[in-house]
DNA sequence: GTGTTTGCAAAGTGTTTGCAATTTA
DNA sequence: TAAATTGCAAACACTTTGCAAACAC
């Protein structure tokens, strides 16, 4: 806490700008997305936050807003886990830290680490985007009998 | 057909020395697994070909086995798209390219590529593994227009 | 024989879709 | 008012589970 939240007008001018019509649901939805810093989170984990918030809104709204936004690139979609969709409020390439046992998961910059040794790209495809993960698992107590 | 099969013996001491008793089912998925290069493959798509040659298997049964030769480290299952679980027969640490357009996948060997500056690791935590994948989208045609 | 494995069908999870009602511009 | 958006419930795709029958040792 103690981060500058964004004037609740640049969500709205975001909408606008993003060409989707800045309705209660979307509104309030990228209100909890975008004013709190950045974000990894899941669609039902957005919807109940959701409805902590008194604000009303289906889980298809909320899947459907989710993907509105990444196609608007207002959000990234991150695979980090088979059957189940990440949405990472930080557009800008970066790097991962998932630990799966607690579903932690942090960024890392892009600058601080370096990808050297690319081979050539397949002919006719193009590098879409390169995700890293660092995945990690909790270290067992130093005295580890099982 | 017309491949170079390792001698049926191989699988089936792969089998037993993982502690998995050779049943018929096993033996007949170790058998396309590992007796014809390496894979990447999922359930389903395991599934159709055992149907395809003639072996008498349930879906339900290509999970498990799936699941207990990953436990048994004879594959290793990879994160790449949300919904459906990849296994993989090279087990040796590497990378991916992966065109989701087309479901291409494909290994990078690890010396290949470089990684330099990883972070610290979270306290009370180890890294477990680095999954580093390179998506590729289909090129568009120069006379690009969209 | 005894414990393991299998297959089926049912249940479970996360996600998408069809469509009438509602809302926005 | 016309087009976009919403909510619901049903449909979906993939995966797991419970349990009786079949199998391996």
């Amino acid at each position: 806490m103690g981060y500058t939240s964004r004037p609740y007008t640049n969500v709205l001018n975001r909408l606008k700008e993003a060409g989707l019509r800045p309705t209660r649901q979307r509104l309030a939805l990228a209100r909890l997305l975008f004013e709190d810093g950045h974000r990894h989170i899941t669609a039902e984990q957005l919807h109940s936050q959701a409805m902590t918030n008194n604000i009303k809104v289906s889980l298809a709204t909320v899947y459907n807003t989710l993907h509105q936004f990444t196609d608007a690139r207002l959000l990234n979609e991150i695979v980090i886990d088979s059957g189940r969709s990440y949405f990472d409020t930080n557009t800008v390439p970066h790097y991962h830290f998932y630990c799966e046992e607690d579903g932690m998961l942090s960024d890392i910059p892009a600058e601080t680490v370096q990808i050297a040794g690319i081979p050539n790209i397949p002919t006719g495809t193009e590098l879409a985007s390169v995700d890293l993960v660092f995945r990690l698992r909790r270290k067992r107590a130093a005295q580890d009998a099982a």
